[in-house]
RNA sequence: GGAGAGGUGCCAGAGUGGCCGAAUGGGGCGCCCUGCUAAGGCGUUGCACUCUUACGGGUGCCGUGGGUUCAAAUCCCACCCUCUCCGCCA
């Protein structure tokens, strides 16, 4: 959520700001209305709130003094003013809950530096990196061997199971087997390790509240996008980016305490509503997946350095790897409404002959801290101000284990694995038929 | 799931429908005293919204949401959470 208070004070820079990204001048006019007639409420219920107190004190001190008629006169006075209370304070309710909504549905204003554009199409491409890149090796190209599907060598070597996971929960909810699933364990392995020298491992919960997803505003904007449980109304993560979002909600952090970096794996579950097709065979686009997670409360200060690193670390992560990636810089037109800055680091899968998102590392600024109401002391002792948001995948591990297994196709139909997961597959790890 | 107890400020813990944003103690912070420390003395100690150029006001918050009343931490209802016992269970 914005600060309406920045709507109120400078709204021409509120429109500027969000009319990069595609927002209607008039959508920002219509806030500030709002804000407006609120706030005029407001003064006008309280000042009548205050009328009701102030006699009511005034019944108690009369009938102490004795006097019943005075008392009652003042009572019904009290009474005459309570009901024009009541009154305002609807109204005050009503407008107040229509200027949430309208809150809740405007994003988040762009960083300055995010590119400007309209949709996916003018995101930047800032960099590419492939194994050997730094000793002058060439991009790869793909192998003939390479040029197979992951879902082919999946079921080639049965270590994905995509039709009987359909007889199972339904499309797009994979079955890895045997190596395939011991692969997904090894990277969670990988990940965590590699994370632990900073950032606290956490396991937190796979179903949470509403007012947990309405936090990093997965809600209500992208309720379709969510599994939901209606008898306990309780929803399926689409990411931990939401538990951990929440995990200090309504608390006060002291700033000596921050940054607060947090690691989690769970499982992410996204129904995908639509989406269909040649975009979503195998493991493309899965309504479940295990992705492990980086995240971090900060000061404003501290937040351009933890972008960095967070992204550093799941470059990282693909560079162990070897896995050739880019790192694309969203356009305004493309950001998520939450996010101020957003880098994506797409792998290039041979089989698939696609790029393949597999992490997103974005910047909320206070706009998620906003409406979890998470804030920090300074230490210089003023008053609480909101934190900054951060989190990026690193990383989901479907689109690795797919560009994984593409990559490392040998031409006798085996899988070699990169070595850095040796700790946990073996030496020279390498899957075979079985 | 059943029975019982309880949810008050940073912590502990009082609280008769009006004088309670809330006693008292501890903690924190500031000052004083003492050569230093300990002890002691004095003061101070929430968050949000809102009005005002400012000084300074107003409103809300005692688990959450409703209700009763001129007036609610205090009475009523619902829900949530915690604890104890029983049941069930990986």
């Amino acid at each position: 959520m914005i600060d309406v208070r920045l709507v109120r004070d400078d709204p021409e820079r509120v429109k500027a700001a969000l009319a990069r990204r595609g927002v209607a001048p008039e959508d920002v006019d219509a806030v500030a209305r709002l804000d407006a007639e609120h706030r005029g409420a407001l003064a006008r219920q309280e000042t009548l709130r205050a009328r009701v107190k102030a006699l009511s004190r005034e019944v108690g001190e009369a009938r102490r003094a004795g006097d019943a008629d005075r008392a009652a006169e003042l009572a019904d006075e009290s009474r005459r003013v309570g009901e024009e209370e009541k009154a305002a304070a609807q109204e005050v309710d009503g407008l107040a809950a229509d200027l949430r909504a309208l809150l809740l549905a405007t994003p988040n204003l762009p960083a300055d530096d995010a590119p400007d554009g309209a949709g996916p199409e003018d995101n930047v491409a800032l960099r590419r990196w492939w194994p050997g890149q730094d000793d002058g090796a060439p991009e790869p190209v793909a192998a003939g061997h390479q040029r197979v599907p992951h879902w082919e060598v999946g079921s080639a070597l049965g270590i994905l199971d995509m039709p009987r996971g359909a007889r199972l929960a339904g499309s797009m909810f994979p079955l890895y087997r045997g190596d395939g699933s011991r692969l997904v364990r090894a990277l969670t392995s990988l990940a965590l390790s590699r994370h632990a020298d900073a950032y606290e491992e956490i396991r937190p919960p796979t179903l949470v509240l509403t007012d947990t997803m309405v936090s990093t505003g997965h809600l209500p904007k992208f309720a379709d996008e969510a599994y939901h449980i209606e008898r306990d109304d309780l929803w399926a993560i689409p990411t931990s980016e939401v538990p951990l979002t929440s995990m200090h909600r309504g608390e006060i952090l002291e700033e000596a305490d921050l940054p607060v970096r947090l690691t989690a794996v769970s499982q992410c579950f996204r129904r995908e509503a639509g989406a269909a097709g040649r975009e979503t065979r195998g493991l493309l686009r899965v309504h479940e997946f295990e992705k492990v997670e980086l995240f971090a409360y900060a000061t404003p200060a501290q937040a351009p350095s933890l972008h960095a690193d967070i992204l550093a670390r799941a470059e990282g992560l693909l560079r162990e790897l070897g896995l050739p990636y880019r790192v694309v810089d969203l356009c305004t037109g493309d950001l998520g409404a939450s996010a101020a800055r957003t880098f994506d680091l797409e792998v290039y899968a041979p089989g698939s002959d696609q790029w393949l998102e597999v992490s997103s590392v974005s910047w909320f600024r206070d706009y998620q801290a906003r409406r979890a109401n998470v804030r920090f002391r300074p230490a210089d002792g003023g008053p609480p101000v909101l934190v900054n948001t951060l989190n990026g995948s690193a990383l989901a591990w479907s689109r690795v284990w797919a560009a994984l297994v593409e990559w490392g196709r040998q031409p006798d139909g085996t899988v070699r694995l990169p070595d850095a997961l040796s700790p946990w597959l073996g030496p020279e790890p390498t899957i075979g038929p079985r």
